[in-house]
DNA sequence: TGACAATAGTTGCTATATACAATTATTTAG
DNA sequence: CTAAATAATTGTATATAGCAACTATTGTCA
């Protein structure tokens, strides 16, 4: 393919990286949380309840930071960590009824947002975008997934 | 617009950022330099000359931080780094040598990658890919613009 | 079943990335 | 000509991240 066009490519997600990346990484809009407690606990509110192990993955980070991330979650009474009976290692992480607010504060914010700005176009056009943003991010993973090209998660 | 297609897009997007953010983000695939020096090689290579305060912000970077990692890079002899004789006050940063060979390095690979993704759909349907990727993003830059909502460049 | 391997999570350590505040040097405005 | 503004750097602090080492479990197989 055309490589200019591959660079004009590379810029916009450059520009999408920045721009969308840094929507409310910001403390007033992240209700005080930091950017990693915010992922952390959108990510809980919507895969809860799930292991550190597992949202570890989703989130491709190494279990010893998400640990450390949900330990401030848990000490602001955000989220509940419990022990998993079922296998007395593993830890349950759920939204806790502060959390749930929390999350459903950030939740609308970051709906409005990414809702005000679909609205920039009619009804068709917003399909079309919607469906190559998805086509494109499945297609970049499964990408990854197969050449094992990055991500610590998948690396081993 | 409907929030259950919000809500996948939002998806789409983490995984696009979470995907494509790591690409390269390895020291491998970026010769030995770090992630923060490798964004600002590629972007000296792609806007150069250029002053350090315009380089800090089209990457929305303090200029305190892009400093130093333009310190690193020449130090490494990959970044030239030249007083302005029209106001000294100010710097010109440009590609040496070396650097235009590690920036052509990179860039290929970058292209190599994305360009392997494109070609995974015929070509009416990349254009399509890019052309809504690439709205997406102008309009994700034009809103955060238009309201100032995000982003330290642009704040004050 | 009993030793050893594998797994989940935590903690210690270190590196990277970043911003804000203060400082210096220079330029522009009044 | 002085004062405000600007470009860059340096001092400091914080967040995020991974690896290695450790603990506590669970699973395996000889």
């Amino acid at each position: 393919m055309d490589t200019q066009k591959i660079k004009k490519l590379r810029e916009k997600l450059r520009i999408l990286d920045r721009e969308s990346g840094n929507v409310f990484e910001n403390q007033e809009d992240c209700c005080g949380l930091t950017t990693a407690q915010c992922h952390t606990l959108l990510e809980v509110g919507e895969r809860g309840p799930i292991s550190l192990n597992d949202l570890a993955s989703h989130l491709g980070l190494d279990t010893s930071t998400l640990s450390r991330t949900v330990q401030g979650l848990v000490l602001l009474g955000l989220v509940d960590r419990q022990s998993n009976e079922k296998d007395r290692r593993s830890i349950v992480l759920s939204l806790a009824k502060a959390g749930r607010k929390v999350y459903d504060a950030i939740d609308r914010r970051y709906n409005d947002y990414f809702g005000r700005i679909m609205d920039l176009w009619p009804p068709e056009r917003r399909s079309s975008i919607l469906e190559s943003i998805g086509a494109f991010a499945d297609a970049v993973r499964s990408h990854n997934a197969k050449t094992g090209c990055c991500g610590r998660a998948r690396k081993p």
